[in-house]
DNA sequence: ACATATCTCTGACTGTAGTCAGACATCTGG
DNA sequence: CCAGATGTCTGACTACAGTCAGAGATATGT
């Protein structure tokens, strides 16, 4: 069989199955959509704005859901004293525990599946399903140009640096943040990218302009997506950028200690060159015709 | 993370990356009820009854769906001749058409979801895949004791017999089937188990009187469901009917070739003993205590 | 031949999901 | 302080999925 049969032939049974079961709103009487958001809420309050995002929600919409669930007492809605535009939700103690409730049935469901398995069957499927959501994960974060002011950015940056200042034997300490800095990173001279999966930001890096080339900068990998393939994924991506930006050279300054990323710029096809900044962190720098 | 949580995890990802994703089957400008039945219909011409059983729909529903598809001039509905209260469903030239449209979208987005990852990548997820599904339908088989006579019965003993006929040196020729045999397998005195997956019968076995014992006669495991674990969950019902009969011993006989069978038995406790019946066919012998 | 069962179809509904266009409140940069 | 941007909310819609109660045609057993 081949990769997309043995995928559709999967996606054919196990929606049949499993999703099937899913759509029941598990037998509580409450619509989809605001056991949904229930769920959501429950997992970690939030803003409005940031529930629309994680669940892909349009505002009208989620603001008759909040107020359903509000008529029943599960949640509680205030504007936010930091700027009381937004809106502030969360569980109220009777939300919290008819979120417990849906956790106590989601869990049952799923042992009712597991339960005419044996022992060593649960393990194989446990192993296959955890490969499978690693890799399904994978394939399905989006790459987006975000703008380097953005919030996605500056969380990208920060780990960055946050990274560097952790591996680095001295930490790192990163320039003073400079407009021109923000600028050199959109349109037109350059882009700022960032992988998303599940509303936060796994990976990211940036491209720009640095004499007649294409720079690759604050290139970043979350610790937990390693092995994904993503940073070849973003590299690429990132590379087709700069193309479109009008470049035909890309380069890249790196450090020794990062031994994962230096692998990956030679497996690409990158070049090692000698030094062509002053960057005092830079150990390694690579080069590549587009 | 417990098994439970792996599964949770699994289940959350995938619908909302891919599940999410079928439900665009609105790509075509069609419902999606629509395009399930077309789908169906395509896959096999059949009544509306049987299209309303396989899909599970109210028969106005249906009734108002292969209206919407007819005046689309995708399917005909004809008079079934054998008995005009009934109607026949097949698809029109055009219909066949849409159909094929249909399978190279739902191709083109399994292509997509795996396009972003290397070749090593979809290797793994194709196997996780494969065996997730094999054991999700596993888990979802479902054991039904049937009459004898009926059709699942039937086609699962008639299977059993050809798998005989192929395995044994010089085949095998199944008595000539009686009225006794039949009643043999059903209450009070014993009884036919299918387990049934997707409509059809995936293995099968049953359990009737052998002197002061129970036997278990006519087990089989279809080719494609071997190490799913089904054969010992068959059996292990079946040794719980043989105790509702109020038997405490259960015997069996198998071949020699067998070996997966024999493997079975021993792993479920059943010790060898000396034959007691004049079977030509049996070579192994087994008992067990219940 | 007749009562009864079976099958399909139509009309009349309900509930859910989701979209779109403003109204209104609040923040932010100049 | 004001203009424009941002965030939330309401009203008015649309489309889809599904249910239920008959009506009417056709088969079946006695």
């Amino acid at each position: 069989m081949s990769d997309t049969a043995v995928l559709r032939r999967f996606n054919r049974s196990y929606t049949q199955r499993i999703g099937a079961l899913e759509d029941s709103f598990l037998g509580t009487g409450r619509p989809l959509g605001e056991n949904r958001l229930l769920f959501e809420i429950g997992a970690s309050p939030a803003t409005t704005q940031e529930l629309r995002e994680r669940l892909g929600l349009d505002s009208g919409y989620l603001s008759r859901l909040l107020r359903a669930l509000e008529a029943d007492g599960l949640v509680e809605v205030s504007p936010d004293p930091a700027d009381r535009r937004r809106r502030l939700v969360r569980l109220t103690s009777a939300g919290a525990k008819t979120w417990e409730e849906l956790e106590r049935l989601s869990e049952q469901r799923a042992l009712r599946l597991l339960e005419p398995l044996t022992a060593r069957q649960r393990v194989r499927l446990t192993e296959a399903l955890g490969v499978a959501d690693l890799l399904v994960r994978a394939a399905t974060v989006s790459l987006e140009t975000v703008d380097p002011t953005s919030a996605y950015a500056r969380e990208a940056m920060d780990r960055y640096y946050a990274e560097l200042d952790e591996r680095f034997p001295h930490g790192f300490v990163p320039d003073p943040h400079t407009d021109d800095d923000d600028a050199s990173l959109r349109a037109p001279v350059g882009a700022f990218v960032v992988a998303v999966s599940d509303g936060r930001p796994v990976a990211g890096g940036g491209v720009r302009d640095y004499g007649h080339a294409a720079e690759i900068k604050r290139m970043w990998v979350d610790g937990g997506w390693r092995g994904a393939g993503l940073g070849s994924r973003l590299l690429r991506h990132l590379e087709s950028l700069a193309r479109g930006l009008g470049h035909t050279t890309v380069r890249l300054d790196t450090n020794e200690t990062l031994l994962d990323a230096i692998a990956m710029y030679d497996r690409a096809g990158y070049d090692r060159v000698d030094r062509y900044n002053d960057n005092p962190y830079a150990t390694h720098f690579f080069q590549k015709q587009l």
